[in-house]
DNA sequence: TTCAATTAGTTGCTACATCTACTATCTGAT
DNA sequence: ATCAGATAGTAGATGTAGCAACTAATTGAA
């Protein structure tokens, strides 16, 4: 049959991400955040506390990633990083004043790009656009 | 409103497309070619001779990436690089004997796992995908 | 209780992705 | 003919993404 370049709708998700992600990238810029340690502070800013280990399980991404963008966000102050007293292995990652600050500047952002890109959809259209998704994921698992 | 992490369409989209990445990645890995530098690869099958900054045009991509992959591809030993005539600035691309005779390799394997992704999914559905995400590429135009 | 297996986190590696700044070349208006 | 501005490509920097190999701490079974 032959595929063309276009007709791969794994290349058309690709390039979609990528345009949505650099999006997201610059509204966050102004606030020193990149878009995936954002996701760590949306996670926080709702429970505070989050060992790196469970905030790997949530995102659904490599602990090794997880360590990398947790220490860049103690870097930038936005949280503390301790060691559990419980298990002395794991570390709990903190809000900080600033990172806590943050939330009333960020949340309104997130909210605002997820109603741009969203916009015109219907709540049905979203559904569909969810299970579609859903379903190559599950396509592709074993 | 206060979405919760879920709701937001391109976090799914984000983890559907790192899913699909990943799962091309491991069945290319036989070929040594990783998942851009088999797009390269596609589009040098299509047509050889192209140059740096017309792949980085087809591809929607930062001809930096473009430049970095080439030059991956040439060590690998599937494409040569020559400085074009007319304008002694570009560098065609052309494909090796290797190269050439890779593509009987991949494209079945690329085919394969269209139809692993897309199983089950109703052309009319691939369709809906595929306008939606063009929707929320424009979505976020200008 | 002690030692092997497991677990949390880090470091190093490869591969994107994109920005800025740079070099070399080309083009066009004067 | 010449020089300013545009263009093709490279180098360096930052931020994902995930694998392999490592350390340190914990757990569980003999």
């Amino acid at each position: 049959m032959n595929l063309s370049f276009q007709d791969y709708i794994s290349i058309k998700l690709h390039q979609t991400d990528l345009k949505l992600t650099s999006y997201v990238k610059a509204q966050l810029q102004p606030y020193n955040l990149a878009p995936e340690q954002n996701l760590i502070m949306m996670l926080l800013w709702e429970k505070d506390g989050m060992t790196q280990n469970q905030l790997a399980h949530h995102l659904k991404k490599d602990k090794t990633n997880i360590a990398r963008m947790a220490s860049n966000l103690e870097k930038k102050g936005f949280i503390k990083r301790n060691f559990c007293t419980e298990d002395r292995r794991s570390l709990e990652l903190y809000l900080t004043e600033e990172g806590r600050e943050l939330k009333e500047q960020v949340v309104p952002v997130a909210e605002a790009f997820n109603d741009a890109v969203t916009e015109g959809i219907s709540k049905e259209e979203l559904q569909e656009l969810d299970r579609l998704l859903t379903k190559m994921q599950n396509n592709i698992e074993g």
